[in-house]
DNA sequence: ATATATTTTTAGATTAGTCTAAAAATATTT
DNA sequence: AAATATTTTTAGACTAATCTAAAAATATAT
């Protein structure tokens, strides 16, 4: 049996190491997770030993195909319940992430199944993630960054790397949302600051936005 | 902060003590736990230092006003789910109690709500029982037990006691659900078995079936 | 009312997950 | 390459929830 907490800690591993095939280390595991270098060594040898994971001392932690697809299983989980909460429960892109956080844990194969069929078999979440089919198969889309986007071009923002409510809220001021077809006007170098168009207005976002909103080319 | 434990012995004493009203004693409680009986006797001192349960040792435990109202709180969001499980994700009534039972411990408000109104604020779960609202009011129905209804009278199928996944299935397989229309034929002194009839059939039912399925006369 | 049986509590140990503080290993600087 | 700094691990302690076995209280039977 897998606890929550072991759960959690192969997602953050999972999420750190580029789908858990980089090596992660210990402090990082524990910058992330709120908690203790010493408490993540305890965590990643016990890991180790229900071979979710390999870790050698000294040495950082990466993921077992095990691990791999228990990370997998918790992402589908959570960004399906994403979908549910924004399309059926009138939740904002804001909101969903800390409930789904715990409704990721709650294990049950039809429950899952069921509400994969139900939402229709979304193939991305609110924030534009890809969510990974019953086999673990995610779609890959080829997005780019704000920050790399031509000057003249347009595109379609798909995603957003930093998930906080204040990052969204934000996008949500102004007007910015998964679909927003935009066009770049102008990169102004001295501060790195972006000039973009949206459908009825011309807005200039900071360098930090511009590396956190994920673009597609129309 | 309550814990997942606290909330289950909680949820636990208000079953077995008619709403928490009634004394429990702590050998009842670990029966219905699968735990053991020095192990209730340390939460319930826990639960009372918290102030969710008033005990007295060698005396059983009641719920206090904070405790029931917790309690409460479980049950709207045990039946809740359960009702969307079987009305949109196709579980059978049989099947919705082992992941309602994780479910109702998610803490958001506003999924709880929002999952209300998703669900046209229902007042009844799948198995009859009632739904509290938002304030903690339970609906009442008048229900009588099959076992002492009246030969010749109708009833509609409003309940049951046993939830188990062997009584539901029975049932199910003799096409008894919530809702369903029969009349009380005869009553067998002799075994107390009772014939009844159907839509388009009769059926004899055993004493113990008479027992944990509840009527509402029509 | 005394003896016996049952129930409940206490005492002490165990496991999962965490922490602090010190020790050990690795990395960086001079 | 030695000295210093950083990272990681170990050792030992803590909390929540559990257990077993023994002791204490209550209930039942004679």
């Amino acid at each position: 049996m897998i606890t929550l907490t072991e759960e959690n800690y192969i997602k953050a591993i999972y999420h750190l190491g580029n789908n858990g095939i980089n090596s992660v280390n210990t402090n990082a595991i524990a910058e992330a997770m709120n908690t203790k270098a010493s408490s993540v060594t305890d965590m990643v040898k016990k890991l180790s030993e229900k071979n979710y994971a390999d870790y050698k001392k000294y040495q950082g932690v990466t993921l077992t195909d095990d691990g791999r697809r228990v990370a997998v299983n918790i992402i589908r989980k959570h960004r399906l319940w994403e979908v549910f909460l924004v399309e059926k429960l009138n939740f904002s892109w804001d909101e969903v992430h800390e409930v789904a956080e715990h409704l990721e844990h709650i294990k049950s194969d039809k429950l899952i199944d069921e509400l994969d069929a139900f939402l229709e078999f979304p193939t991305y979440d609110p924030h534009g993630d890809p969510i990974p089919d019953k086999e673990g198969n995610f779609k890959h889309i080829e997005k780019i960054v704000l920050a790399k986007a031509e000057v003249g071009s347009t595109y379609k923002c798909v995603g957003v790397d930093d998930t906080s409510s204040h990052f969204l809220k934000y996008l949500d001021s102004n007007n910015i949302g998964l679909g927003t077809i935009i066009t770049i006007k102008h990169k102004e170098p001295f501060d790195n600051s972006i000039k973009i168009a949206l459908e009825n207005s011309e807005i200039v976002v900071s360098q930090s936005v511009a590396k956190n909103l994920y673009l597609k080319k129309v």
